[in-house]
DNA sequence: AGTCCTGAAAGTTTCGAAAATTCATTTACA
DNA sequence: TGTAAATGAATTTTCGAAACTTTCAGGACT
């Protein structure tokens, strides 16, 4: 709580970084949320792979935790859609398929280009050096190719999310930011993928999205992320081996 | 598991109701499941007031479970936006304003309509059938008046909300449909409050709704949606009394 | 060979008590 | 009289063990 105050010089540094908008509605508890957040973020990085079941025993280890503990954050994660459960048989990371993937890119160009919008119009000096700064952060990493180590695509997975959030947070609608947030996570699924098996390089896509909206162009703006989406969308499509024939791999009739 | 096996005759007729389309992504476990399912209904109806602090204690009585049991569902509700938390400080339900009834339902507008397009073009016989069916058994309640006991009101928003959910069945986004069935329940919760306080009458909407879906007129469908979206905002807003003024109830900052 | 039981093993679900934290009230001090 | 520290009650959070369910393997029967 006093933690900023009495440590004035970390927090203000930090802070330049983390003034992050509130976007999301919760808000959980200490350990807790500690579990909910490093299971999110091995879901979203395939540590734990979709279908894969997640067993107690092995998730106690993992985490440090207990069951009670585990099961709680499990059951944010279903409702979440990062994970399914069925009674009696536990819980297992959420399937993925490419259709599954154009059908939230389809809602997700919807989100992303409304708060958008609105965050331009509702735009502040602020809200501008925010985005100044995260992009400097993400364009001093540069898009990791299939051979740079996990810990920079995560690093660089965290620092997209972070420009991408900047970019909306003075939207003005808190349902609005929290779905496009939702949705933002499910995309990460497939980010990764590609950032694993993808070859090819895109134009830098986040600069000019960068300098569109600094110009407040909501037009222009609202164009490019619609064409970033989609160009995400097809690049999975082409370079991630098994997305596109994953309908075949049900078992359900 | 069997009890619809044994009890062939209830099953039976129950089953002509409950048919209700798989639609929602989680699918929980028995007795958590429940539990939410009570609890949700319950912040729903407002039999747990907006704001209210959830004291495991009591909750631990209402629902005779354990505070295991209640956390899951707490921690669902929660991210489903029915609930709060803070570290350390336990839960509470989520408050409500005009603001956020508004916010809503603007998203609202945009999900409904594109479900019920998406579900008018790939109708099919037994979609037809469902939503004469609902509709059928909702018009055979009538909107209840504040006078009305509650059983009879929560059976009303209960075939409300099987009737909306029958008309975008066949719709082929699984997020579309994901979003536009919170979204929904977030809006009973002021729809209830809306029969509570309201004394007007509105004309027949579903009806007229109810016809433009089986025409297959996607634009006088959606038209009617919306409009009968906006209607409930503005009666809300002018007959629910203290609603308006929700803003300066805050106590923070 | 294939199906149906049976029992053991593995895994999940539920529970209530122990530990930790917050909240409210009183007491001490300026 | 007002502020701060201290105490104790109330509440939340975490945990692991008991109860229950599902899964699997082996054997009997068709």
């Amino acid at each position: 709580m006093a933690k900023v105050l009495m440590m004035p010089f970390d927090g203000a540094r930090e802070s330049m970084v983390a003034t992050t908008a509130p976007q999301d509605v919760s808000r959980e508890d200490a350990a807790t949320f500690d579990v909910l957040r490093k299971m999110r973020e091995d879901i979203l990085c395939c540590a734990l792979k979709p279908d894969q079941k997640l067993r107690f025993g092995e998730l106690r280890q993992r985490y440090d935790t207990s069951v009670g503990t585990l099961r709680e954050a499990l059951s944010h994660l279903v409702s979440e859609g990062l994970a399914r459960t069925e009674a009696g048989r536990g819980f297992q990371v959420a399937p993925i398929s490419l259709a599954d993937f154009l059908d939230l890119s389809e809602l997700r160009v919807y989100l992303e280009t409304r708060t958008l919008a609105d965050a331009i119009r509702h735009g502040t000096d602020a809200w501008e050096a925010d985005i100044v700064s995260s992009h400097f952060l993400l364009s001093k990493l540069g898009k990791p190719s299939p051979d740079d180590p996990v810990s920079l695509k995560r690093e660089w997975g965290k620092r997209h999310k972070r420009f991408h959030d900047a970019l909306v947070a003075t939207c003005t609608s808190p349902w609005s930011l929290h779905f496009r947030s939702e949705l933002f996570d499910q995309a990460r699924r497939y980010h990764w993928l590609t950032m694993i098996h993808a070859r090819s390089r895109r134009r830098n896509e986040h600069l000019e999205l960068r300098d569109a909206v600094l110009a407040r162009d909501v037009d222009l703006a609202c164009g490019l992320i619609e064409k970033h989406i989609r160009g995400t969308v097809e690049q999975a499509a082409s370079e991630v081996p098994g997305l596109t024939l994953e309908v075949a791999k049900r078992k359900r009739t």
